[in-house]
DNA sequence: TTGAGGCAAAGTGTATACATGTATACACTT
DNA sequence: AAGTGTATACATGTATACACTTTGCCTCAA
């Protein structure tokens, strides 16, 4: 039990939407769930802090996240930013044999499109695209970005039932790519952010709260 | 002395280029230093490991941070993506009053132009500029991508003397944005970068290591 | 009833002590 | 002589204990 470990077990609930935003985590809690004395906590609750996923507050401990729908409109601006440049720059170097691996993710990714793992796939696509971009540090930050909107999606909005419309977008989008029309790529890249942004900002501002 | 204050003074040193990249950062030499254990160092260590100052090996410590110019090159590909997004969202919404005041910030940053401090000048200039895109997150990124060019300017590329070129460069994009031409105000934005991206890859490469 | 004050409980922050992992040097084997 | 194995020193990781802050609640007075 590591922090790294600890870190990466309540990252996943996070995203899982087991975890509220805005839920205090108690360091003591913790400790005895995981076993562990409060420093490990401790660092674990700093990694995900530097990861953006909680929210440390001296002598009042740490919290889940929690988004106001003008920053989820940020966040996905940020994300269409930095993965539309990483589409355009995969786009320029891209092989058939590329083509040929992204097909098969997205075919796999399909599979569990309507279960709980959809989350899982739907990423596998878009970074073994973004991947072909050689931008390690850029891909970090999608990811990161990435994280607080699954988790916010876990939490509110309606997780997409069968055959969901992102999908047939997938396949737009590695359509227009074997055809080399890279700004229809793009374009594509963006509405797909552009719907799910809508679709998550719409699910918050219905909350009671 | 909270991990904060340490984080902030040990980020202070870092970006000053008192600490050369690549630098072990021993948990008891700083404890010693500042005068309490070693848990607080931990931390603070923690939140520059969240920022990237610095990096965290398990059972061998943190390290300043070492980038090749592979990645100094994206670093500024990223802040050119980023800020010129912020800028052109910012002339968007600009105001008399607000040109106004940047150009107070802009003469003002004249002044420690030649000096040590020039960097905070600088970076006010640009962040006056930024924050009126409202974009929160985006500028918290842009200061962190900022944070480690400037450690790596510090470190290895020669400080501007007097009256250095960037000036005339602001001077530029003011100029631009008084006008209301955006597009050529965030081409020179742009450029601006570009040449602090060549200027400090070149002295990387002129390195002995 | 209501507000201020203070007390107590709970939780975080830090120091110290101990456990564990890593690196260096030296001896030994091949 | 080169490489490996081991022992020792040192740095980091973790647990426990204690100090401080926060917060809720209770008391008491207006």
């Amino acid at each position: 039990m590591t922090p790294e470990t600890i870190a990466s077990q309540l990252r996943s609930e996070l995203m899982a939407g087991v975890l509220r935003p805005g839920t205090d985590l108690s360091q003591v809690e913790l400790a005895q769930r995981f076993g562990v004395s409060r420093i490990p906590i401790r660092d674990a609750l700093r990694i995900l802090a530097g990861e953006g996923l909680v929210e440390i507050e001296a002598h009042r401990g740490a919290k889940t996240i929690s988004l106001t729908p003008e920053e989820v409109r940020e966040i996905y601006d940020l994300r269409i930013l930095l993965e539309c440049d990483c589409l355009q720059r995969a786009a320029a170097v891209l092989t058939p044999a590329d083509l040929k691996e992204i097909d098969r993710v997205r075919l796999k990714s399909n599979l569990d499109a309507g279960g709980p793992d959809w989350a899982d796939g739907d990423w596998a696509f878009h970074r073994t695209i973004y991947a072909l971009a050689g931008r390690q540090r850029q891909l970090v930050m999608i990811e990161a970005l990435r994280r607080t909107c699954v988790l916010f999606v876990s939490a509110y909005a309606t997780m997409p039932t069968k055959k969901p419309r992102w999908l047939s977008e997938h396949d737009a989008i590695v359509k227009h790519l074997r055809r080399g029309e890279t700004e229809q790529a793009v374009l594509a890249l963006k509405e797909h952010l552009e719907g799910a942004a809508s679709h998550l900002i719409a699910h918050i501002m219905a909350l009671p709260g």
